[in-house]
DNA sequence: GGAAGTCTTGACCGATCGTTCCAAACTCGT
DNA sequence: ACGAGTTTGGAACGATCGGTCAAGACTTCC
């Protein structure tokens, strides 16, 4: 039978997430996508597909690894409480490490693509709504241990979080000030009575 | 002498704006341009120069229309704590109408080319110190009017203010739904006292 | 050592990109 | 009426875009 592949699909796609990540779809090009993710054109193609179905591929890389693997690993690291502030740390901590100004691939892409494009507007939307959710549900478990009042509305709080997160996102890449980011968790320590 | 133009330059200048509003930098060509400004090649770029240069154009336009003006108009037109109000509800009444999903373009210009782009991120980081600084000025007001609690800590708060209404704005783009900016407001008038 | 089949490679495609340029159209001062 | 000075319209530029394809390199099975 044939040959192997002698490159590595998992690192070929986190490559071009990386890509994507930091200069958005449109201002990358096949070309930047060859060189760095190290597989010619027609692999990348014939492994792929076109372009945007790559970057429908990076997208959902980008959520099962920085979104959907994260949140559960803050809900099992830290309490209720602790995991939605650790989530504030640490977007604080990559926006200000190295000035790298990549923000979240899916904000950037809500921004970019989901007006115009359906399918990729509904997975940015889902995974809003798992951010949402998991603020959501962090509120309702700290209520029931008591670390949050109980008296904080669980879901208009949780959208609020959401908000203050997503604003961190923009900050990153816009105004990446420490002493600005560190305001908005203040608010998100806030919030939480 | 000449002869002149027979174009509106200003007319011009709010086509390519909503232009690049609605598709972005890199997504909008210049014979995107050329069609709904009414304008031909040559004289667009001798008018404007560029696409970069019309950019920055654009941007500032929006600046003025958008920031400059709209904040003189709501500081004058409500009171502090009304004018903040204010803001947020006319973000989501432009968010919610027509679906167009159009955003802020200096948000979605924060996330598109401020990192890559030093020129236009420094256009976009003033305005988004404008912003802050508008909510900054006008809490400080409504505590000295007794309008608002002198409790809050004004810079803090204004920066959640600005951290909420950006969200709004990528809201607006991704997941344009009344019930979670209604929440996002709820949010802001609570900070408020 | 073929035969079969997959992967790689780089040339190549038409389309479109941003930009330039120039001849034609036109308005003025004289 | 005529030339000076501008704008217009559109052809044309080289570069690059996303995408394709055929031929060679390679591994496996018989």
């Amino acid at each position: 039978m044939p040959w192997e592949k002698n490159f590595n699909t998992g690192e070929a796609l986190s490559e071009a997430m990386h890509a994507f990540w930091a200069r958005g779809y449109e201002a990358t090009s096949i070309s930047d996508l060859v060189d760095c993710m190290g597989v010619n054109r027609g692999s990348l193609y014939a492994t792929f597909g076109d372009k945007r179905s790559l970057f429908i591929r990076v997208l959902r890389h980008y959520g099962a690894l920085h979104l959907h693997d994260w949140v559960a690993a803050l809900t099992h690291a830290h309490g209720p409480r602790g995991g939605i502030l650790a989530a504030f740390e640490e977007a604080i901590a990559t926006a200000i490490e190295g000035g790298s100004r990549k923000g979240c691939l899916l904000v950037n892409t809500a921004l970019e693509l989901s007006p115009h494009d359906q399918e990729i507007s509904e997975i940015v939307k889902e995974c809003l709504i798992e951010m949402e959710t998991f603020f959501h549900d962090m509120i309702r478990q700290g209520q029931a241990q008591g670390e949050i009042p109980a008296h904080v509305d669980a879901l208009d709080t949780a959208r609020s979080l959401l908000s203050l997160f997503v604003a961190i996102r923009v900050f990153s890449r816009s105004r990446p000030e420490e002493s600005l980011m560190r305001s908005v968790a203040k608010q998100a320590r806030t919030l939480l009575g």
